[in-house]
DNA sequence: TCAAAAGTGTTCAATGTACACCCATGC
DNA sequence: GCATGGGTGTACATTGAACACTTTTGA
């Protein structure tokens, strides 16, 4: 960011941007059987974030978080979901933040200045193709946009430890309910690499006859007819989701016990 | 309110309420095998909302829906749960409800004022004995406070209409892997009266025999050993949540399929 | 021919669903 | 007695969990 631009940020943001409302994403992937989750490390804070920002004045919260996740992983289209929203009159990402803004461009930032209010913000959990997510992007303040496995998670800033945890209890209860997978998996996969995902989602075990039964049993997969050759052992079969069964087992939800 | 003190609201609130953001919240009620919702009829708009408000600068959301709702109910110690954040940039909320309090007050608020912009609004839903509303107050700009039936609902303003539809499903999801009762039935019921709680809002109808046996399947009531005398027919038993075994339910959670 | 992974089948238990039957009470 | 609602039992279907067996492939 110019130095000018910055000015007018600091100094007219409040115009562009709602202030007191802001967002975070909680971005899933999966990749070699771990699940994976986007981060951001500061530039003048010792620890790492979720991507978020502010929505613009005229912005429903959904598109600007769609916006938001574009710019950091060049994505459109993304699975996105509200899940809940953040409102701890202690959260001090104002000050940390507005903090960093100051250090890093060697400005002060007025004490009554819009970015060192209070703000509320809203949690959203994404679920992308991390192959998908070739180069993701640092914002201004950031140094570094990286993929960090769920179970091996960095020093967090903020609240944000706090959103992760609940990001994962709603991903996990929405897995019972209805169908994950479209968005986190390739456009073709095994049965045992979607087992898989269920299993890092779920962080347990499951029984593997019982599981493709289950499966197959909601309808939502078709064999694709290939079979990737080369590999030792039998070749397993290829599946890829029925879009039209999928959008319909998404809304009329499913039973995954 | 008296009109300096709105002045002061009107010219000061922004320092006292953290403005872009208010909390709207869908209270349930159980009575007469209906459920009921609070409602507020507004002075000059044509038309209902849901009980709502602005968040202290200090105060974190929950704690902001409590304290509204004992403004309403004079009721402390509600079940609530944030359950959605709409944020619609056409949410006309904002226009509509100064346009109410200029008509009431004959005021004119300035077109900069924090009152005219645009809200993002933090959605509750509450479960209250409804016996214990006796006498559900209005605010400034209201004249009625009443029990609505969910299946009578009269014109809404605003966006709340859909945020009672949203509420309603969530309140179902909640039902399903949750215990519901304890806040919503008197401290002693008949098994019949959980049954119909249950029936309304799920809006269908259970087995008689077996909604008894899961529901003491769960270990979550117990018999008070009275019976209410002087009814027709054969007198059922009372019986009571155990508050320990429930707690654990809540926390744990339940399967009801 | 053997190990490893895929694919299939079978058994048993738990749960859900439908419904029948008896019991208690006031008219 | 009988209508009405409360309480209980049973039979059957569906589903889930555990696990054994067969098939296919490359080494």
């Amino acid at each position: 960011m110019q130095s000018q631009d910055l000015q007018h940020f600091i100094d007219h943001g409040h115009q562009v941007y709602l202030p007191h409302v802001s967002i975070d994403c909680a971005v899933f992937g999966f990749h070699e059987n771990e699940l994976k989750i986007l981060l951001l490390k500061w530039k003048h804070l010792n620890g790492w974030s979720l991507p978020g920002g502010y929505i613009l004045r005229t912005e429903h919260a959904d598109v600007a978080a769609h916006r938001l996740l574009k710019q950091r992983t060049g994505l459109d289209q993304v699975f996105l979901q509200q899940y809940h929203t953040f409102s701890g009159p202690g959260r001090n990402k104002i000050q940390d933040s507005s903090r960093a803004i100051e250090t890093n461009y060697h400005v002060v930032i007025p004490e009554d200045n819009w970015l060192k209010e209070r703000v509320v913000s809203i949690g959203y959990y994404a679920l992308v193709e991390y192959s998908k997510v070739t180069n993701p992007q640092p914002d201004a303040l950031t140094e570094t946009c990286a993929w960090c496995d769920i179970h091996e998670l960095p020093t967090l800033l903020f609240d944000h430890q706090e959103m992760i945890s609940e990001a994962l209890k709603a991903l996990r209860a929405q897995l019972i309910h209805h169908p994950v997978g479209l968005n986190l998996l390739p456009k073709e996969f095994t049965m045992l690499e979607l087992q898989r995902l269920y299993e890092t989602i779920l962080d347990t075990t499951l029984d593997r006859a019982n599981f493709r039964k289950k499966l197959l049993g909601l309808k939502i997969l078709k064999k694709t007819g290939e079979r990737p050759s080369g590999k030792a052992h039998k070749t397993p079969h290829l599946y890829s989701f029925d879009k039209r069964q999928y959008a319909k087992a998404l809304k009329n939800g499913i039973s995954f016990s």
